[in-house]
DNA sequence: GCTATATTTCGCCATATGACGAAATATGCC
DNA sequence: GGCATATTTCGTCATATGGCGAAATATAGC
């Protein structure tokens, strides 16, 4: 359970901040198909690794995702929360309305293509951008 | 609909926000029982009529709550959204987990009380304690 | 142990947020 | 129109947040 758990409102409150960000919420979505690595989330959102790793971060503390390390990879997956079930993959509240999303239609397109790839050729090609800083 | 409702992704996030927040959450569970005054819910919830205005113009942005003006009282009630069946009287899934919050229920008996007391008095209790800074 | 790679944490910056009191606005009564 | 009341908006303050790069940490291979 996590660590707010022991004030609900509170627990709301943080769940649903958790919630608040755009970022997240793709992060979340894209986890909808299964886990991902952490390069791939990095690749799809486009943003720093720092960043996805901060955004992963508060997911889990919030209790809407759950980490797995195989070697130096990093694999995320959307947590199934009884207490909570408008979040998890059977909860259909939340998603069904999020796939008029041009954006999030756009990601599950990118995504697709991301997973094709080698993660190794993934990596590398993010760590080529991040030293040359050409975003 | 809301203002964020071109961009679904937004919206959501928008709505999600307008829930991140312990405040508006008990302004959001006291109304489950049926609308109420601007000075009932500021009594209820022991804060700055100011602070009160505020978080309830923030959820009606987000589509989570009317308003009704009575001459100079404005009555608050929650919407019911279709597009988001999880926040509105009929929805269980955000409400039924927290009334095992503590503080929930002693809002409830709060409200209870508070909801007996002529209005007039209401107001003028909250308008003394206002300018006697006794907070 | 060293080097490389994947990921996380730290510190910083710009912006956002929640509290407040004061001021402004809206409505009601005379 | 003036006064009173109810509510909202504005500006301020302290704190929180989301982006980043740099540094630190964890794992792997040699």
């Amino acid at each position: 359970m996590t660590k707010y758990a022991s004030d609900p409102l509170r627990a709301h409150a943080r769940l649903f901040a958790a919630l608040s960000d755009e970022t997240r919420l793709r992060l979340l979505l894209a986890l909808r198909g299964g886990e991902l690595c952490v390069c791939q989330l990095t690749a799809l959102l486009d943003l720093a690794p720092s960043t996805i790793s901060k955004h992963l971060s508060l997911l889990r503390d919030a209790g809407l995702v759950e980490a797995r390390k195989q070697g130096r990879w990093v694999y995320y997956r959307m947590a199934v929360r009884a207490d909570f079930p408008m979040v998890g993959q059977r909860a259909p509240g939340l998603f069904q309305s999020l796939d008029t999303s041009s954006r999030i239609r756009n990601d599950a397109r990118n995504l697709k293509k991301i997973c094709r790839e080698d993660m190794d050729d993934l990596c590398r090609r993010l760590a080529t951008r991040t030293t040359k800083g050409t975003r």
